[in-house]
DNA sequence: TTTGCTAATGAATACGTTTTCATAAATTAA
DNA sequence: TTAATTTATGAAAACGTATTCATTAGCAAA
């Protein structure tokens, strides 16, 4: 017996092919006792539609891909469980395709085998492709790059905010003299957090010292050896509190302070971005940043669907991210 | 302009749509010559093929369907990522749909989506769908049950096994009062590792006490109270060692020992399942049993790809598993 | 020369569906 | 009653591709 299709229906009902079509999808323009009956006769020959034909004849699919370089790690599934989630919620499905193939990703999108497409990509989408989704008008949203034309948007983590909230907190500590811990000059998001960084201290009027500003490359080692030498260096200017551009690099600086005799947080307040798993269990737990993946996760396909809906144009959307205070920092005590 | 289909490319090549696909598909009955003119017209018109069209066409897709409830936690996506490279590496797509909808894994499969599945629904598919897929023919590997037939087949651990060598290992540590400390006796794990521990007492010829199987219920805190317990009604009969259904009930018997005074691994070893994370960060780090996931994710797509391709029968592949001795565990000391 | 064969190409069909448009029947308005 | 409108249905086209089969041209063998 072979693949049961809408004509063996229409067969088996005594109608025509299109009445079977209309029954199925609930194009309301039959009577009801056809209508019915229909139904009644496709579900006992257990008629299950062609989603290739339908695709290729609608030009829908009701898919939406997401396109990643791994899954690997919580900010991957918890941004991929809130998209899924979303999705649901929104009639469509989610498909994750996992590649490094730029190829890959090009043809699944425009060869239309989705409605559109949520891209994680590491920058490896050139212009190239850009203007040719540009062109074929394909929707799209991107988690790491700004992007913004009539199909297209971004919904990408605001770190300059992030880290000027996170500068702002320490201050409200008492904290005068704030080290910055800086990443790797090259990554967006590490730009992002010392200027972030500095403009809390400008708008809070406190001196901008470039000793202040040390690199930690986002390790704890090499934050471990900036920091020793830094207090090495300064024995003077001790400082109030260290601003790491990440844990890691937040756990290497604590290490450090700890062999020069410094108590975090009761002598100096220590705090990183991202919130990873170790740090709710450092000692101390370590009082961080936080982006709000599920939220990354969810706009970007309420964006993507409205895009696909044309009930919106492509935005840059930018989340605040979420202080988490733990351990790590302390009202600054002036007892001497 | 509107989307540049094969017919746009053979008016521009001056040649015929068959051609042009005979070209694209690398069909070889085409001069070298025209072949590689029509390639060069489809690559400057940016010709990208319509999935859905191919699909239609052939029957098709060239890609694999991953039906899961979740994607959270290092077991899935390990899973994922081998499964991800395994794909690519036998020219197939990888395509992760997570959903708890029977429906939509039916009309996915069903509607062709994918050339075939690999499943873990947590026994959510009946029978009826089962057999469905069955008269369909359609290709699919079960992670999560034990199943076979022409078209169908699974990978999964053998818990029994892994159950049988760990108790063996311990016994050959010098142990010979073993505790086990079961998990929830309506999975079926559960139940495999279970018997395997009692079958590797059989072999070895140690005796079999009733006393000595406890309830843990696969979690930390239940089995801290059981262990607790145990130790108050059997003052008499301290065992050498326990060996937990998971590793939180590992966890949880440690810390009951703690309490007591017991020195873990000098006094009684302890081993758990599963090697989660946690395992080797604890004190002492877990000796534990670790399944080889990327394993069988390999293996599944493997298995299923062969039966794409009819060169093989469904099959139950059956897992061992690895054994990670740590610090939990230690040779029986005889001294007093 | 004629015949037969091979190599290269194109015309036409099919995949399973949605959708447009025409038609027939039923209802309402005149 | 007839004309006009609405309602329900079906015939046929279309989506973009792969594939079968026929056709043509070129060439070797007879």
């Amino acid at each position: 017996m072979t693949k049961i299709t809408i004509k063996d229906v229409a067969r088996a009902a005594g109608v025509s092919i299109s009445t079977v079509s209309n029954a199925l999808n609930d194009v309301d323009v039959l009577s009801p006792v056809t209508k019915s009956h229909v139904l009644k006769v496709a579900k006992q020959l257990n008629y299950v539609p062609n989603l290739n034909g339908k695709q290729l004849r609608s030009g829908k699919t009701k898919m939406l891909g997401f396109f990643t370089t791994s899954v690997s790690g919580p900010y991957f599934y918890k941004l991929v469980e809130s998209m899924s989630r979303e999705c649901d919620r929104l009639g469509y499905g989610l498909n994750v395709f996992i590649t490094k193939d730029r190829q890959v990703i090009m043809s699944n999108i425009l060869g239309r085998r989705v409605d559109g497409a949520i891209i994680y990509e590491e920058l490896r989408i050139d212009e190239e492709d850009i203007s040719a989704m540009q062109q074929e008008k394909i929707k799209a949203v991107f988690l790491d790059r700004v992007l913004q034309n009539e199909t297209m948007g971004s919904v990408i983590f605001d770190s300059y905010v992030a880290s000027y909230e996170a500068t702002k907190y320490l201050i409200s500590l008492g904290h005068k003299k704030i080290v910055y811990i800086s990443g790797v000059d090259t990554m967006f998001d590490s730009v992002e957090r010392k200027e972030g960084y500095l403009a809390a201290l400008r708008h809070y009027q406190l001196p901008i010292n470039e000793d202040y500003i040390i690199q930690g490359y986002f390790e704890e080692e090499s934050t471990y050896n900036a920091v020793k030498s830094f207090l090495h260096l300064h024995p003077d200017k001790v400082p109030d509190a260290f601003l790491a551009g990440n844990d890691l690099s937040a756990i290497g600086c604590i290490q450090a302070l700890k062999t020069h005799g410094y108590e975090v947080p009761l002598d100096i307040s220590v705090m990183g971005f991202d919130d990873i798993d170790i740090a709710q269990y450092y000692t101390p737990p370590l009082t961080t940043v936080r982006n709000q993946i599920a939220k990354q996760g969810i706009q970007a396909i309420n964006h993507l669907v409205r895009l696909i809906q044309k009930k919106e144009q492509g935005t840059v959307h930018k989340l605040t991210s979420e202080l988490v205070v733990r351990g790590s920092s302390h009202v600054k005590i002036y007892s001497k």
